[in-house]
Formats: structure tokens, C-alpha cells, sequence
RNA sequence: GGCCCGUUGGUCAAGCGGUUAAGACACCGCCCUUUCACGGCGGUAACACGGGUUCGAGUCCCGUACGGGUCACCA
């Protein structure tokens, strides 16, 4: 019989508190009732991808929205895929996209009661409760190296078995003590197993928070909770700092629903309350080549990677606001009722989460930007530029900020009504939409409408130099148009032209189109008078003088 | 292969036993409009398949197919 109370100390000689010590030092919560405790818990890989902002976007709306907490958790248990700067990585992540952490890891320590929030730091706590449940007879060593677990493997496979460390293949399950010692006294490395009751016969109900009622099956395999360096895998990480940190519901990939059996069963050997799961739909894409659905991919697609989106100029509350639309099914018909307030008074419920898969659609996302930014006012849309393109336009930048009244009047048109313009979905798009505001970018095309010849353009053009007024009311400049229309012979009336066209050299809007065209250098534009009037008349009359002699 | 999850238009999706099967994006058409951007109206287009249960099934049950996940000293 295998005596392990003494293999305990043995093994764990430096670990001398008990979990009961432990446990005092993380005291229940006290917070409102049904206040939700969630966390964030990445590895510091380098890496942030759109599935972390996903699932922190639920985290903190649950924690926020009940009064709770909202925690960063830094999960660097394996050395081997943590990159220097990693914690940086994901702070400024999160911190770019606004979601606010209550505790956890910070750039140089943490803030909170609960932790360490690093796991790396937390490594004699997790022995503690190894070294109790291996006195409790429920944790053994495993010395099987790496080759034998690969034969184990290999000759489940020939057999047609289930792979993995169970029954006959957990073969330091149930040694002696004299076998394990002789192990250790040869300096052997080994790791630690929990020893599993479970059974696949057996199944276990749950409710998942999204997916809803469910059977899984009962692990029946030993696991190893505590690897050769003394850090623990995931699965016990989790479970014993969810406990101690007092989480209350867990949001994580769904991915992680196959592992779930074990972690339910670590928490009931512990004798530990399991917390709530969210498991959360995998974000998919339609994949170019072959037209299916697949995962997103971090090497083959760039918009996973949440660097993309400041890259590109979506704003960051654009692109939190898309990915509301895809956790909650009810939010754009509640962003539709409530166009103004702000994201985080919609009442989030994991009840409305997808169980099946979301599709990554950039279309979407460019739409709900427009949305979005045709909602901001013109200076935090100035500010946003100003800072973006600071970094990633310099040359647009010089400009923009130039005079930033007249920008901020620009990016005022049309804005702030019943029916704002969207005209721009990431800030990108701010350049090529007001580049003819500045000399410097103006590369005009001045082809001119078919029905107006370049003589009456002409004529057109110095009329309305004589007339112009950089302060008429876009009324006012209208009725100039009109003057000069029926002075050419061009229907001062859209109407009149299109009953009678063939009475008409062309109709009012052709003239507007040649004033527009010498002004704008294009075709397009927002509001001329609006334009005309932050361009000044110096400029107005140099554009149209330009114009004139390029016909 | 075992285990688990999923499958409503091109996409996101409502739907919880009786609906003409919502809505949004994209696309197309018309209207509005001095251009554009808006806005309005309309259109194309869906319950994976096969069996049950039921007076009645997208909705419940069982198969099948397809998609996804997982089976590490990674998380």
C-alpha cells in the first residue's frame, strides 16, 4: 500500500502551508447580489487575436453590467510560447480598445487583493493543493517519458482504442512507493497525475450559459495537473484560481467544451463550487479558395490579429460595436431604437448568444463603422484622425491638422441631422474624401458634363466668379446657379428640363456640376456651398480662374 | 477512430408546436435629390436529408449527411 501522506512531503518538502491558509487569503467577494466576477485570461504569446477582444467584450459587459468585477489574469504556464513583451502586448490591446480591467496584471505589477495575477507566480499555491490531494490518495507521480507515451499512443491507434493515460496505459498509477523512490533517487523527472474515478459510461449534465442543456462524458483519464518544471497545466490553473479568485462565470472559446469533464471533476475533488460556463461560438470566415467556412487563421488571415484594425483606421469602438452585433442577435434592432446612447447601456445577455458559429463579415463591420462614426461628433472625429494618422500618414497628417478649424468645419457637413452622412467607415477614407480641400493634394479632373460645352463652361465660370459670396446660404448660392442656368439657356427647374429636354441646352444641376467640378475638382462632393465657404473666397476664385484656363 | 458541439436566404440572424418564416448586411430596381453621401419604397433569396411523435413540426424524438472542436508535461 502506497503510504501518501509520505510520498507528499517527499515530494513537496518545501511547501508548508495548508489550503485552509491558503484559502484565507482569498476571502469570499462581497459584492451585490448576482454581481458576476469574470476574467480575461490570455498567454502572453505575442499574440492578440480578435477571438481574446470577443470573448473580453463578454466578459466585462457580464462583470459591468451586474455590478461585479472584471479581471486580467496573465495564464503564462508554459515558458516554451511566452514572448518578451507579451504582457505589453495584451495590455495594450485591451487598453486600445477601451475595455477596463477592475484588477489583475498591469505593465509593472498588479492592483487587487486576489492575487498573484500572474500564474507563473502562483506555482506554490497550486502545490499546495497538488501536495494535499496527493495525500489524499487523488494525485500520483508519472515518470513515463515522452517515447513511451508516443508507444502508448501508437498502440492505441493499431488497436483501435482511445488514445490517452487510462486504465492498463496509466502504468504508474498504481505503483509501490519502492518504485517511485527508485525513480526518484535516479534523478528522473516526472509530473503529476490526478487520479481519475470517472468512467465513460458515465455521463454528466450541464448548462452552458450559451450552448444550454447538455450531455458530456465522464473523463476517466489521468491528467497531469502539475508539469516537470512544478507548473501546473491549465486544467488545475484553472480551477484553483478560479476558485480562489472567486469567479463566478467563465468565458472562453468552445474549444475548451472537450475538456470540460475534467475540470468539473477537479473541482469536485477539490470540493469546490464549479463556476458558470459561457462557451463561446468560434469566430469563422468564408475562406477565399474554396468558398467554405473555416476557423480564422492567424497565418492566413491578418484580420484576425487585432494590430490589423488600428492599422486600417477602425476606430476601436467600431469594431466593438460589431462584434456586439455578433454576440447578441437583438443588438442592432436595439442600436436601431437608440442611435445615440452609448454601447454599454444595451442590456447584454449570454441568453442571445450565438451556439453556432459567427462569420467574420468585413462588410458588416465597414457598415456598422459608417454607422458609427456618422454618429460622432466632427471633433472626436478630427481628434481620431488626427491621432491615426499621426502614426500611419504623417504627409496627410501636416495637413489636416494645418488649420484644424477648417477641418473640424469640414467633417461638420452634413453631420449631427436625422440623416448623417457615411462617408467614411475607417479613417483611411478621410483623405480621399476631403484631399481636395487642400492645394497641396488637389489633382483635379476637369471633364466636364456632356451637355455643356466648354465655351458656355467658361462663361459659367466668370459669372459666377463676379456673383460669388462665400457667405450665401446654400440657398442663396442656389439661385445663383439658377440665374446663370436660364442666362445659358438650362432649365432653371430639374422639372421643366425633364418635361421639355429638348427646349433646354441641359438643366440647372450642369451648372452646379461645372462649379462643382472647378472647385472640387470632381464630380463628387459634400454640400458646395459648405465647402465653398471653409475654402474661402481666395481660394474659391484661384480654383476657378485654374479651371477657366485648363478648358 | 472515440467523445462533444452545431446545421434557417450569399452572410449575420429572429423564431421556443399553428407566422404570408421577422430584421440587418450585400446585391438588384424604383423614388427623393443641383453631385455625392443619406433617406424612402420594392425585389431576388432560406428551415441539410430521411424517418417518427402530433390534428398540426423550422420548432420535439431517432437516424443519416455535412461542418467544427477535441483526444499534449499548449492554452
Amino acid at each position: 500500500m502506497m503510504d501518501y501522506t509520505y510520498l507528499a512531503d517527499k515530494l513537496f518538502p518545501h511547501i508548508t502551508e495548508t489550503p485552509e491558509q491558503v484559502e484565507a487569503r482569498y476571502p469570499k467577494r462581497e459584492l451585490p447580489e448576482g454581481a458576476k466576477v469574470t476574467r480575461m485570461g490570455p498567454s502572453p504569446t505575442g499574440f492578440m487575436h480578435l477571438g481574446n477582444l470577443y470573448g473580453a467584450l463578454v466578459d466585462e459587459r457580464l462583470a459591468h453590467q451586474s455590478g461585479g468585477v472584471f479581471y486580467l489574469r496573465i495564464e503564462d504556464t508554459d515558458r516554451k510560447r511566452e514572448v518578451e513583451g507579451g504582457v505589453q502586448t495584451i495590455i495594450d490591446a485591451f487598453s486600445a480598445f477601451g475595455l477596463p480591467f477592475d484588477e489583475g496584471a498591469t505593465l509593472d505589477g498588479e492592483i487587487g487583493d486576489y492575487g498573484p495575477y500572474r500564474q507563473s507566480q502562483r506555482a506554490e499555491i497550486y502545490q499546495t493543493f497538488v501536495k494535499w490531494l496527493m495525500k489524499q490518495g487523488m494525485a500520483y507521480p508519472c515518470f513515463c517519458t515522452e517515447e513511451e507515451l508516443a508507444n502508448a499512443h501508437a498502440e492505441q491507434e493499431a488497436n483501435k482504442e482511445n488514445f490517452g493515460y487510462y486504465g492498463k496505459y496509466a502504468v504508474w498509477r498504481d505503483r509501490t512507493l519502492e518504485e517511485v523512490e527508485a525513480q526518484l533517487e535516479k534523478g528522473m523527472p516526472y509530473v503529476i497525475r490526478f487520479r481519475s474515478q470517472g468512467s465513460i459510461e458515465n455521463k454528466i449534465k450541464h448548462e452552458d450559459l450559451v450552448k444550454g442543456k447538455m450531455e458530456v462524458t465522464e473523463n476517466d483519464q489521468d491528467i497531469v495537473i502539475l508539469k516537470s518544471d512544478g507548473i501546473p497545466t491549465y486544467h488545475f490553473a484553472h480551477v484553483v484560481d478560479d476558485h480562489l479568485m472567486g469567479t463566478t462565470v467563465v468565458v472562453r472559446g468552445e474549444e475548451w467544451l472537450a475538456t470540460l469533464p475534467v475540470h468539473l471533476q477537479l473541482f469536485r475533488a477539490m470540493g469546490w463550487k464549479a463556476p458558470k460556463y459561457a462557451h463561446t461560438a468560434q469566430l469563422m470566415k468564408i475562406d477565399e479558395e474554396t468558398g467554405g467556412k473555416r476557423k480564422l487563421s492567424k497565418r492566413k488571415d491578418p484580420e484576425l490579429a487585432l494590430t490589423f484594425y488600428a492599422k486600417q483606421g477602425y476606430p476601436a469602438a467600431c469594431v466593438l460595436e460589431y462584434l456586439m452585433t455578433l454576440l447578441n442577435s437583438n443588438f442592432e434592432e436595439w442600436r436601431r431604437a437608440n442611435p445615440e446612447l452609448p454601447m454599454n447601456d444595451f442590456p447584454f445577455s449570454t441568453k442571445k448568444m450565438s451556439g453556432s458559429g459567427a462569420l467574420f463579415d468585413i462588410d458588416k463591420l465597414t457598415d456598422v463603422s459608417k454607422n458609427v462614426i456618422s454618429h460622432m461628433k466632427a471633433e472626436d472625429v478630427y481628434n481620431q484622425v488626427d491621432a491615426w494618422s499621426k502614426e500611419h500618414d504623417s504627409e496627410f497628417n501636416a495637413l489636416f491638422t494645418r488649420d484644424k478649424e477648417k477641418s473640424i468645419a469640414f467633417l461638420q457637413i452634413g453631420r449631427g441631422g436625422k440623416k448623417p452622412r457615411k462617408d467614411i467607415a475607417v479613417w483611411t477614407d478621410v483623405k480621399p474624401y476631403m484631399d481636395f480641400m487642400f492645394d497641396e493634394l488637389f489633382n483635379p479632373d476637369y471633364t466636364m458634363p456632356e451637355r455643356v460645352s466648354k465655351e458656355d463652361a467658361i462663361s459659367m465660370l466668370s459669372e459666377f466668379a463676379q456673383m460669388f459670396d462665400e457667405n450665401d446660404t446654400p440657398d442663396g448660392f442656389f439661385e445663383k446657379m439658377k440665374t446663370i442656368a436660364e442666362k445659358h439657356g438650362y432649365a432653371a427647374e430639374t422639372k421643366a428640363y425633364k418635361q421639355n429636354p429638348e427646349q433646354y441646352k441641359g438643366a440647372v444641376g450642369d451648372v452646379s456640376m461645372v462649379i462643382r467640378i472647378a472647385v472640387a475638382g470632381r464630380q463628387n462632393a459634400p454640400d458646395l456651398q459648405s465647402v465653398m465657404h471653409i475654402m474661402g473666397k481666395d481660394m474659391v476664385l484661384k480654383r476657378l480662374e485654374a479651371c477657366k484656363n485648363a478648358l
